[in-house]
DNA sequence: TGAAATGTTGGGGCG
DNA sequence: ACGCCCCAACATTTC
């Protein structure tokens, strides 16, 4: 009666739905399937360091419970066949993933595998609610996010949390594993110090992660979360990505450290709406599963993008010459992660003042974003550019030296990821080009040399993108 | 989860 | 005292 546990993006072994009902009914074989199939949106390079982190640390904590995690690469549904095979293994269990391409593929294959005698069980694990139940009254999929989110507190609360299985029962003989090494998920050269530095992949770190933020951040989450110098965040998202920690224990530890009423509530559930966006953007991708390469809005098929390969290096190097962009782009090279307030405003200097079509910025999130979700980073995009559900206007220009001095006005941010520009004042730093000519030589910056100029001006840019979107409008 | 332009109001300086 | 102007602060409209 021995089962196969597969994992995939849920890393954790508290809370997970498919893993508690295998370990209720036997032996169970833990495995995780590096696949070359899971194309186009197989894992970037910011995800796949993180993968191999947190496989390592699922590992360790299978084998405190009398268990460990079974490594295989190849083909999916031809690695699950020969595994239950040697493993006399009658039963697979798995939770289930949203992506579309992933999704269908798993279909086919759980029919594949009934056929062969395999019972087959797949678990709705990673979100809150379920997402094909959240409809509006005439049973259409939610466009708009705040009807959404009240549509989905009606439901009732989700389940609560359950333990991690005591042990996992485990076989009377163990398969072969590859050795984690062989998945090749660690960079070739070693451009991952900043993220090693900045991150703890697996269960663990994301337990600590939310009890952190729980006691210094929530309370004041709803005004520090939109400065990007400050600890205001909960950084949950990888961990959520990933799911090393459930949604579920996200809510329901939040909703436990609620006070009865005052601004720390409000903040709280100003936190939990950020969980309702993820929920959200699995709502759509759902629905809507051409998405991740199609705007939503079909219309927007034929904007005319501009191709300014330049402007995509030069945005993707942090090398645009307008600080806090440059330093949003930086921490994202660096960390594998860019605060939120720091995405919409890089966002929308790509799709607006560069003109550049909001897939090439999906793409290099995708690769170098350790929280990569194609849901939440398809949702990002769209709403960035104009062309999705519930979206930002076309005229919604973030101006990138107003966002700096309203949310970085001590420019903290921006002489951490940007150094060149640390030693200039407060007053200054935002926009260097026009500081004076004896500031800047005091700071040591040389405006062409060791900083770039503004690669567009701002008012120009400002007044070209609402130009070709009006024109689009028609 | 915007920014900029335009309109309105009201206080204070000043002839 | 009064009217006029200036301008900051705030509100509304427009992109």
């Amino acid at each position: 009666m021995t089962s196969l546990f597969w994992f995939r993006q849920d890393l954790r072994l508290t809370d997970n739905a498919a893993l508690h009902a295998a370990c209720t009914r036997g032996p169970v074989v833990p495995v995780y399937i590096w696949s070359p199939e899971e194309k186009p949106w197989a894992p970037g390079g910011a995800s796949k360091w993180w993968l191999e982190r947190s496989l390592a640390s699922l590992d360790a904590s299978l084998r405190k419970r009398g268990s460990k995690l079974i490594l295989r690469i190849g083909n999916t549904g031809e690695v699950l066949k020969a595994l239950a095979k040697e493993c006399k293994a009658n039963a697979l269990y798995f939770n289930r993933r949203y992506e579309p391409a992933i999704s269908a593929r798993d279909t086919k294959l759980a029919a594949a595998l009934r056929k062969t005698g395999l019972e087959v069980e797949c678990a709705d694990d990673a979100l809150l609610f379920d997402p094909l139940a959240i409809r509006t009254g005439q049973g259409t999929p939610y466009q708009v996010f705040t009807q959404f989110w009240n549509r989905c507190l009606a439901e009732p609360a989700p389940p609560e949390p359950r333990a991690a299985p005591k042990i996992i029962p485990k076989p009377s003989a163990w398969p072969k594993s590859a050795a984690l090494a062989e998945l090749t998920l660690s960079p070739k050269f070693r451009w991952d110090a900043g993220l090693q530095a900045a991150w703890t992949p697996g269960e663990v770190g994301a337990q600590a992660q939310l009890r952190t933020f729980l006691k210094e951040g929530m309370a004041e989450y709803a005004v520090a979360r939109d400065y990007p110098s400050r600890a205001g965040v909960s950084r949950l998202s990888p961990h959520l990505h990933f799911g090393e920690i459930s949604a579920r224990t996200v809510y329901h530890r939040v909703r436990e450290a609620l006070p009865s009423r005052g601004a720390a509530r409000d903040s709280g559930l100003i936190y939990l709406k950020e969980i309702g966006w993820r929920e959200f953007a699995y709502n759509l991708l759902i629905h809507f599963p051409q998405t991740p390469e199609q705007p939503l809005r079909e219309k927007f098929a034929k904007f005319p993008w501009a191709s300014n390969a330049k402007g995509l290096r030069a945005w993707q190097r942090g090398q645009t010459g307008y600080p806090l962009v440059d330093a949003g782009m930086r921490e994202l090279w660096q960390t594998g992660w860019m605060h939120n307030r720091v995405r919409m405003i890089v966002a929308s200097f790509l799709v607006k003042h560069l003109r550049i079509e909001w897939l090439e910025g999906a793409r290099w999130f995708w690769d170098t974003l350790v929280d990569a979700d194609l849901a939440s980073n398809t949702l990002g995009w769209q709403w960035s550019a104009g062309c999705g559900a519930d979206a930002a206007p076309y005229f919604r220009i973030f101006n990138p030296i107003l966002q700096s001095q309203k949310f970085d006005p001590d420019g903290a941010y921006i002489r951490r990821y940007v150094p060149e520009l640390a030693q200039l004042p407060n007053d200054c730093i935002h926009a260097p080009w026009e500081a004076p000519p004896l500031v800047l030589a005091e700071a040591g910056v040389r405006l062409g040399a060791t900083y770039p100029r503004p690669i567009v001006e701002h008012v120009e840019a400002r007044a070209a993108a609402l130009a070709a979107f009006a024109k689009f409008r028609g």
